[in-house]
RNA sequence: GGCCCCAUCGUCUAGAGGCCUAGGACAGCGGAUUUUCAGUCCGCGAACUGGGGUUCGAAUCCCCAUGGGGUCACCA
């Protein structure tokens, strides 16, 4: 049990990185990260005959993003390489030759009609389903005729019925299973590749993974994969099957099959309307590959790497009974995996939205800058490459924001702080209540309006000054102007403090959507 | 259906026999601040699935029930 620790995440090429999955790889990478160990990424594309490139590149970009990065695996190579299944054939032959030879895996030849047909009948009478082991009594020389002939034949691994098998898992505890009612699994299909019970076993014990950690779904697996590295004479690696994550408030996985489901949960609303609003603006829409399910989605949309990795880490972990906000370097130093949960975890993303505010939070003004200019760049309201006026309007934006932006791409929903005067568009309701319904709100506008236009300084204190003194030569309320004021220079019913937003748009956009506004309603 | 897993506030969790009249966080609600929204501050409501045991004592241990879930491919 003092062996090096490694551990493994083995994707499938399929082209997009699924967030409970990004949880599972999290898990797996803290764990040798915590013990000072390798992680490895392996590439499990046995049934894959698509683009490679296509396929694995969301899936490493996901890693990358996070800044989980693997010692071995793809591009980076290493000592157990290659790191595809589809060239490790040479491996799997071997295991499966020993395994032959050993009278511990046999040649089926029943065509998978007589497979299917059996099953099904199982099924009729209710019965469990077991393989029938027909070709295992074919005789040697009936065996080598029907391979002479080039008769098909798939390679099952021989179950002991008589055994049973056990595993203690960091996670769940003891765990067992009698082998009476299990089937013989597929280890080869007939076109020679191996199946992934199989492949997963041969290439964990060749990786020398020393902690399997994976989702609980992977249990049910795990009887006939112990039973595998038994009959390859391989020891047993520790095992964590930690709890699936499973779709907000909900106790059923989080799965991509369900996407479309997930627009009605309540608690996944949010996140489906930050992508249906903010992802057209964006050039993007939802997608397979690009919706609240998939990593893709929270980087597109402008989550910090931070706030993803402290709520995924949350689901089945804690550290103690108070600490939530956790940077990175301190979950690696304390992660464990006797304090993971058993029960599985509901992805709650109010939750991740909070982290995402408490870390967004954290982060330096100069920062927040940088990454809100490429949403901007991306809609065009400014330059390919921002000036330093145009950077230095965004800083001024930002510091007037504050914690209204969330996620950077929110960056977008504030037009009217970039669109010409008169392409400004007005929020219907707030105007027919502020203005067109308030002579007394119009009447003090026109009167302040020509302040503005005096004024020597426009900066918000003075201009915050300036308005009190006005409205209270008019024997007014702040109130009775304040919101038609804002509805005039900004469109819209809410948004920062409203000295900043003048001070911001400077006199003359300020005089001009006055103006505007005030002939719209006349 | 077989096998396996799980069960504390709406959600994520703390809790490894007395520290529990069950703690924290998110969400919700109420109040304060304020020109709006966001925020901030203060406060409130909110849980041990049920039944049997074991024990002086159970959220914690055991059994049963119920409920939920996972898995049963020539997918991974």
């Amino acid at each position: 049990m003092s062996r090096p620790v490694r551990t493994r995440f083995a994707p499938s090429p399929t082209g997009y990185m699924h967030i409970g999955g990004m949880r599972t790889a999290l898990f797996n990478w803290l764990w040798a990260r915590h013990c000072g160990g390798t992680f490895i990424l392996r590439i499990d594309d046995t049934d894959q005959q698509r683009n490679m490139d296509e396929a694995l590149g969301p899936i490493l970009r996901a890693f990358r993003w996070l800044g989980l990065n693997w010692d071995e695996g793809p591009e980076v190579g290493g000592d157990y390489g290659p790191y595809y299944q589809s060239q490790r054939g040479d491996l799997y032959q071997a295991a499966v030759d020993k395994l032959l030879a050993e009278g511990k895996a046999f040649k089926d030849f029943d065509p998978p009609e007589l497979v299917k047909a059996d099953r099904e009948a199982a099924e009729a009478e209710k019965r469990n389903y077991l393989n029938v082991r027909r070709s295992l009594d074919l005789s040697a020389a009936e065996v080598a005729d029907l391979e002479a002939q080039g008769a098909p034949y798939v390679i099952r691994f021989l179950v002991d019925r008589t055994a049973s098998i056990a595993i203690t898992d960091h996670v769940r505890g003891d765990v067992q299973w009698e082998c009476a009612q299990m089937p013989d699994p597929v280890i080869m299909r007939s076109n020679g590749s191996p199946l992934y019970n199989f492949a997963t076993v041969v290439d964990d014990i060749q990786l020398e993974i020393s902690h399997v950690i994976r989702a609980e779904e992977h249990l049910a697996n795990t009887a006939v994969q112990a039973l595998i590295y038994q009959a390859l004479g391989a020891e047993l690696p520790e095992f964590a099957h930690i709890p699936f994550v499973a779709a907000p408030g909900t106790t059923k996985k989080l799965s991509k099959r369900d996407v479309g489901k997930y627009r009605n949960n309540p608690q996944f609303r949010k996140l489906f309307d930050l992508a249906d609003t903010t992802l057209p603006r964006l050039g993007l829409e939802v997608s397979d590959a690009l919706n609240p399910v998939m990593v893709s989605f929270y980087e597109e949309i402008g989550f910090l790497p931070e706030a993803i990795l402290n709520a995924l880490a949350r689901l089945g972990w804690s550290y103690d009974d108070k600490t939530e906000n956790m940077p990175l370097d301190f979950i690696v130093e304390n992660f464990t995996l006797d304090r993971v949960v058993k029960a599985s975890a509901g992805f709650d993303p109010d939750k991740l939205l909070a982290f995402q505010e408490h870390w967004v939070a954290q982060r330096p003004l100069e920062e927040r800058v940088d990454r809100c200019l490429p949403y901007l760049q991306r809609v065009g309201w400014i330059g390919e490459t921002a000036s330093n006026e145009e950077r230095g309007y965004v800083q001024r934006l930002l510091v007037a924001l504050a914690d209204r932006i969330k996620v950077f791409s929110d960056i977008v929903g504030y037009d009217e702080y970039f669109v010409a005067d008169d392409a400004l568009t007005y929020d219907e309701k707030a105007l027919e209540k502020r203005v067109r319904k308030s002579e007394v709100a119009v009447t003090l506008l026109r009167g302040f309006r020509d302040q503005l236009a005096t004024t020597e300084s426009f900066v918000a204190a003075d201009l915050d000054a300036l308005l009190h003194q006005f409205v209270e030569s008019q024997g007014a309320k702040i109130g009775d102007i304040i919101h038609a004021l804002r509805l005039a220079v900004t469109g819209k019913p809410a948004g920062p403090g409203m000295f900043d937003c003048l001070e911001l748009l400077g006199r003359d956009r300020c005089l001009n959507r006055i103006d505007l506004l005030l002939a719209k309603v006349n």
